[in-house]
DNA sequence: CTATTAAATAATAAAAATTACTATTTGGTA
DNA sequence: TACCAAATAGTAATTTTTATTATTTAATAG
């Protein structure tokens, strides 16, 4: 089970003519199984606890490549700090510009809006995304308090 | 003509407690006047020919307060360089991959879109915004030139 | 199973973007 | 006109990201 899962990052890597190391299968997966849009310097954080030697650059340069091949998406945010995710399927983000918290939300109204008619020369249009800001609950249950 | 929309920049900050001095009154001005989302460095270099001795610091400074005033807004974007504008009725934003070129769009039927309902108890939402990505026509004409 | 080789990595430095510090200047008020 | 807190310029320090280079490693072919 275990072995099939690996194997399946293996071959994604390697359809696109990258080598499958061990740094950037760790980093996909991290990506994978995390729902909080690391940033380069948190993936950093984790990631040194199973591999203390893996370098800060080799992080931001598999996120670039991983993200030029459309296997990780750059959240877009009003951040400095970019933040990244594997969630491929169509969603939107709530942001919260108090803790930066991320959380994913689905919004079918929203994926089956038409582009405005005026926009339609633009140009090529790859993606659209709701972000919606704001405070979380717990960010003002805080303010409340103090 | 002149004198009284000076006057009007003037009392918005005066307004609010903020001292209108010269650098902010003409950092403002220069937001509410560009459409291009101008980053911090941008608004530098253009403001140095008219105050040569402007500090990239007092830029920051006060696009951070204005900001938390909300006289401007800081715009969504998936790049490092933070983008701003004095735009504050609602719209979205074209962003192109390529050049980094930020257009303003109307999107009416999104605006009128009600928020998942499944979310009403994230916390408090300030605003909804949408961001759609991709490369300009101007940037697919040079591709396929090269 | 070993040698080969180009790709990827770690370590480090450099660059880019943002924020902090401090002496000096300035806008608003008395 | 003088005062004083707020704001600025100049500079330094942080933070975030990218580049450089010697070394290591994954994929392959013998």
């Amino acid at each position: 089970m275990k072995q099939a899962l690996t194997l399946d990052f293996e071959t994604v890597f390697q359809d696109r003519g990258l080598r499958a190391t061990h740094q950037r299968l760790e980093i996909f997966k991290a990506l994978t199984e995390s729902k909080d849009h690391p940033s380069a310097e948190t993936l950093y954080g984790d990631l040194r606890k199973k591999m203390p030697t893996i370098s800060l650059d080799t992080i931001y340069r598999n996120l670039h490549i991983m993200e030029t091949h459309g296997l990780i998406i750059r959240v877009v945010t009003g951040q400095s700090q970019a933040r990244f995710e594997a969630n491929l399927s169509p969603h939107h983000h709530l942001i919260c510009k108090i803790c930066h918290t991320i959380t994913d939300i689905l919004w079918i109204d929203f994926d089956s809006l038409k582009i405005p008619q005026k926009q339609v020369n633009w140009g090529r249009m790859d993606s659209k995304q709701a972000t919606i800001t704001g405070i979380c609950r717990n960010c003002l249950d805080n303010l409340k308090q103090g």
